[in-house]
DNA sequence: ATGTTATGTTAACGGTGTTAACATGGTTTA
DNA sequence: TAAACCATGTTAACACCGTTAACATAACAT
């Protein structure tokens, strides 16, 4: 079919000229639909077939295009965030096994929602303004949280210092999952314990607590 | 200006109805707008304007826009590549410092060209055939040729468990530096010694040759 | 020279992001 | 309660975009 299942499927009826809280329903829609058809193919005539709304009413909400995806983006950076939570959860704080599993929940949520996660750091929106501060931090904090814990640092450049070289391996795990890549140059590979290693050799070099 | 500055510029003139050589024109009139505004930002419409050629001339040379846009990736992985085999000359076969080199020089392609290396990993384009093989195969064989050189493996499970790994931090450090993530997590990140020291240690970690 | 073919043009199609002008109806206030 | 206001919806229009169909030109093969 060459309409989007979604936007092809039921159309939201309302019973008032006004929607009620189109704001909510316009990112969430645009959510699914980036999901469905990828980060370029969305578009905005689709979010509002899909709200069940005219094509003018988002900008009652959103800026443009570009600002209805930035909050699409937030929503995925705090459900990111609180699936590290979730998997760090029970698990020793400041320990090595803490750490991996935040990493290898980065990548879960890529392999999770491809599209978003694309969205959220594939796009050239972020590079507008430099010097904003970037919206997945609360995010990172997680990490870092973990690397204090388990080091005892506090000094932020031996911090980043750690989690950079961790931060570098799993997004570029993620990014090359999601796109085949790894299965492209080599089908019968098995990235995943090769993450493990590296996370774990990477891990051994810390320096250990006071 | 709305128009990229490309577009603004002269337009191409012709004396012949025909053009000569269309299709390299397009590729590189493409090649140039996508540096300047971005894969996503790219319209064939401009393509045509600065190839000084109606907007239906393309469709002769290519099927469509993703058609026009793999051209432009297959040059930038042969761009990278030669890049690849400048940096490795001089520097002895299989030496750890050859390999790091390489992986720097992918780096510096990111960072050289970030809209043509998104456009080369970033879009859904290679995601249609997932069995297709990779364009970009014959620059990755570079890394594969000098790890043989240092490992003396041919296993080629063995050879991508090093292979990997080394990729994966290259390409995460590539795609966070170009998006300017680093920098918004931290502005004072210096994180070139970074990847060095990080690629050091993975390299460390191989097995010596026999 | 004449017919074929490769490669260009123009015109049209439906779709897209965005804005301006107008409509509706809930909320505030006289 | 009635009137004014304002947030939030609609319709209509704009320029642009990708793509195709029908037609034009000229290089080339016969």
């Amino acid at each position: 079919m060459n309409k989007s299942d979604s936007v092809a499927a039921a159309k939201q009826q309302r019973d008032h000229y006004h929607h009620g809280d189109l704001r909510e329903s316009l990112i969430s829609a645009a959510t699914q639909l980036v999901r469905e058809k990828g980060p370029d193919k969305f578009s905005m005539a689709d979010a509002c077939k899909l709200a069940g709304v005219s094509k003018a009413a988002p900008y009652r909400h959103f800026a443009n295009k570009e600002d209805l995806l930035k909050s699409v983006i937030a929503v995925g950076f705090e459900e990111m965030r609180q699936d590290m939570l979730a998997a760090s959860n029970g698990l020793v704080s400041g320990s090595n096994q803490r750490i991996t599993a935040i990493g290898l929940t980065y990548i879960a949520f890529a392999i999770k929602e491809p599209a978003i996660f694309k969205l959220m750091f594939g796009n050239s929106m972020n590079i507008k303004e430099p010097d904003s501060e970037m919206i997945g931090k609360p995010t990172f904090q997680i990490l870092l949280d973990e690397i204090i814990a388990r080091t005892q640092l506090h000094d932020v450049d031996k911090l980043m210092a750690i989690a950079f070289p961790l931060w570098t391996l799993v997004h570029g795990a993620s990014m090359l999952t999601i796109d085949d890549s790894y299965k492209r140059i080599y089908p019968g590979s098995n990235t995943d314990q090769m993450i493990i290693d590296s996370t774990e050799l990477l891990l051994s070099s810390f320096p250990e607590p006071v």
